[in-house]
DNA sequence: CAAGTGCCTTTATC
DNA sequence: AGATAAAGGCACT
């Protein structure tokens, strides 16, 4: 199956599978093969056509938050030069809409860790307590249950390396599995409520909720700081705030709660109700240029 | 080569 | 409230 795209409806798989958010895709010649819930499948782009097997077309619109409308995003967020560089050279890039229990178990893992060692974590717990597939001679495994993970050792866990994260994992996976929690039913809520409710699970900051929000539950005004974006603001953005203040953040190596929330407040106030389109523009952007 | 730093931070404790 | 330390392990300097 496939998907026309045009400039009035820009997407750019490379990037938006590149650039950081989703840590389980693969490309393999020019096929990006993922797994989402229980089903594997493959997408590549020849320009401005999308093509797919073994999956539909509105997955696919809902996935790669292809029902984004793009342009009206980027009039609403292009107010600088800095986020105006990143919106023309990675334009295309658009927020997944990945499963938030995914989700949620994959920042839970990111917190002090990089790309690669993310990917190598998330790799062993799908390996471990996943379901073993197969499509088209490729094999992957789906994401392990809340069941499973809750029913799994911490030792079992810490085995795939997530290291002292292993009894958050445990903790939140008992959470969910023990009060039937549904992450989906997040979707409906607003974004302050929401992010309180995932602040009640072990081992989610501010960081990690912000990042849920955005990455699976569809809440476009998150706007996750890390330690990218403490430098992106402090670079570029710095005029915005008290000297005194660039001067504490920087004397320190993470962020205080109530630093936390300035600099997510400046990114909301500042970009507007699409702040996470413009976060992760600029993360991106920031990231590729060294 | 050893030791320090950084990594899409959170939690516990004072 | 705010500061500080601890928590895998690996890559890099």
């Amino acid at each position: 199956m496939e998907i026309q795209l045009s400039n009035s409806y820009p997407f750019n798989l490379g990037f938006t599978l590149d650039c950081g958010q989703a840590f389980r895709w693969n490309k393999r010649g020019e096929w990006w093969y993922g797994v989402v819930r229980e089903k594997g499948f493959k997408i590549r782009q020849v320009s401005s056509k999308l093509e797919f097997e073994n999956v539909d077309a509105d997955f696919v619109k809902d996935y790669f938050g292809l029902r984004d409308d793009l342009p009206k995003i980027f009039s609403q967020i292009t107010i600088d030069k800095h986020i105006k560089a990143a919106v023309e050279k990675f334009n295309g890039l658009r927020i997944l809409r990945q499963d938030p229990w995914e989700c949620l178990i994959s920042y839970i893992c990111a917190t002090y860790k990089n790309i690669p060692a993310i990917r190598q974590m998330l790799f062993n717990l799908s390996k471990k307590f996943g379901n073993k597939k197969a499509f088209n001679s490729y094999e992957f495994h789906t994401f392990p249950t809340p069941t499973r993970l809750a029913k799994t050792s911490i030792k079992e866990l810490a085995e795939c390396g997530v290291g002292y994260r292993a009894k958050y994992i445990s903790e939140t996976a008992k959470t969910i599995y023990g009060n039937d929690f549904k992450l989906e039913g997040l979707k409906k809520k607003g974004y302050e409520k929401t992010r309180r409710e995932l602040l009640t699970f072990p081992g989610v900051g501010l960081k990690v909720a912000d990042c849920v929000l955005l990455f699976s539950l569809g809440k476009l005004e998150a706007f996750p700081v890390d330690t990218w974006l403490k430098r992106i603001i402090i670079k570029y953005y710095t005029s915005h705030f008290p000297k005194e203040f660039i001067k504490k953040i920087l004397s320190k190596k993470s962020l205080a709660n109530s630093e936390y929330k300035r600099l997510n407040l400046f990114g909301r106030r500042n970009f507007g109700r699409y702040a996470g389109y413009a976060q992760e523009y600029l993360y991106h952007f920031e990231r590729t240029q060294c």
